[in-house]
DNA sequence: TGAGATT
């Protein structure tokens, strides 16, 4: 993760797998049969003897390794233990045959300066915090002494004793919505202080004009103090405002956005595009999804941030105004539109493909044109046909550049 | 509904 490029590590694991009572491999399933959550408790650690030599560190930068970070509080004292807290495993769940592992925070991702939308998984990315627990309380003093509003990058590190962990401090985290424009951090927070100790806040503005979008957070130091600010002002009127705000947890973004990704994977195009290739579809997205989570060299091409970024200079991809279109490259010479078709069709409503072919011989030139309705359902396609083999060749799939736009 | 404060 080095010169501020976003890493994106994994993008989701599907695993397939055979279920005791499972159908048979070419029987289609349009829907789970099942859905269990096998989401373990987490272990709660620390304890009082490590009160005094256990600290907690936040606001370290993105790119921080746990090396870095042990490197860095090393130079203080003997550490026993130092960890760099990641996106994790948040749960597994059952969709149809198959068993859906997911292995982090799951987004939908905004990639701007491409125009491109993507459904992502950060996982084992550092959650920006840690926990330096050393061998000497007088160390852990020091360490908070010398290192705590350590400038590191773009961030301030915060270096504070770690309280033993418990329930009763996790979850403390409130999102507030329907506040007045006019309403500063300093008036949000005097606020909420009456109902405990408030850890951050934060009102979010709009990136154009920097005028609050109403809506805030409320980070307590405690779960109960957040219990009771939301008992307090939900649906109140602050203090000269015309309107009630909404005061509710914060979302565990990474539970919510399962949600989501099951019913998009699930979003089954067979109903609509009966035939084999729309068993295969489904059977992309998953393989695909399978091979940015593990890595595995395979005949598909990840599609992560990364992956994306490294196109830089493209163009913002086309979209023709009836849709998107997108480029299919190293198709065999023997390729008709049919094929493209069949590929593109399961993933959602194609309006038009067109294969190049050469003016003498008819034989397609090695690429086409797929042009398709909606925005998902092209990035989708794109996500799951890229790298795909077709016979003895690897396609390359994305969405069409200007680059291309001659042929 | 952002970053990232309880492993």
């Amino acid at each position: 993760c080095e010169g501020g490029n976003v890493k994106t590590q994994m993008v989701i694991a599907a695993m397939e797998t055979q279920l005791s009572n499972g159908p048979s491999c070419n029987n289609t399933t349009n829907g789970p049969t099942t859905i269990s959550n096998n989401c373990s408790s987490p272990v709660e650690s620390g304890s009082i003897e490590d009160s005094k030599t256990n600290l907690i560190v936040n606001y370290l930068p993105q790119n921080m390794t746990q090396e870095e970070l042990k490197s860095l509080f090393g130079s203080v004292g003997e550490i026993e233990s130092c960890k760099l807290v990641r996106d994790k495993i948040t749960g597994t769940q059952f969709l149809g045959r198959f068993k859906l592992i997911t292995l982090g925070t799951i987004k939908w991702a905004n990639i701007k300066e491409l125009g491109l939308k993507l459904f992502v998984l950060f996982a084992g990315q550092s959650l920006g915090y840690g926990f330096v627990n050393y061998v000497d309380p007088k160390d852990a003093e020091k360490a908070i002494n010398t290192l705590n509003g350590l400038r590191l990058q773009t961030k301030t590190i915060k270096v504070s004793y770690a309280r033993p962990s418990s329930a009763s401090i996790r979850d403390a985290n409130l999102y507030v919505s329907g506040l007045p424009k006019t309403m500063t951090q300093k008036e949000l927070e005097q606020l909420f202080s009456q109902y405990g100790r408030i850890i951050t806040s934060r009102i979010l503005v709009d990136q154009m004009t920097g005028v609050s979008r109403g809506v805030g957070f409320i980070r307590f130091d405690r779960r109960i103090e957040a219990e009771e600010a939301i008992k307090g002002l939900n649906g109140q009127k602050p203090p000269g405002a015309t309107e009630p705000i909404t005061v509710k947890f914060a979302n565990n973004p990474s539970q919510k956005t399962s949600q989501a990704l099951l019913s998009q994977l699930y979003q089954s195009p067979n109903r609509r595009y009966p035939g084999p290739l729309a068993q295969q579809a489904q059977r992309f997205r998953l393989d695909n999804l399978l091979n940015m989570a593990y890595g595995v060299k395979s005949r598909f091409s990840p599609m992560t941030i990364d992956g994306v970024t490294s196109l830089a200079g493209i163009n913002i991809p086309g979209h023709a105004g009836t849709g998107w279109c997108i480029f299919v490259y190293n198709l065999a010479p023997d390729a008709d539109e049919s094929i493209l078709w069949q590929m593109f069709g399961p993933f959602g409503a194609v309006t038009n493909v067109k294969v190049i072919r050469d003016f003498n011989t008819n034989k397609c030139k090695g690429f086409g044109f797929v042009t398709m309705t909606n925005y998902d359902e092209a990035a989708m396609a794109i996500a799951s046909l890229n790298g795909y083999r077709l016979g003895d060749r690897v396609l390359q799939v994305s969405f069409k550049t200007n680059k291309t736009h001659k042929a």
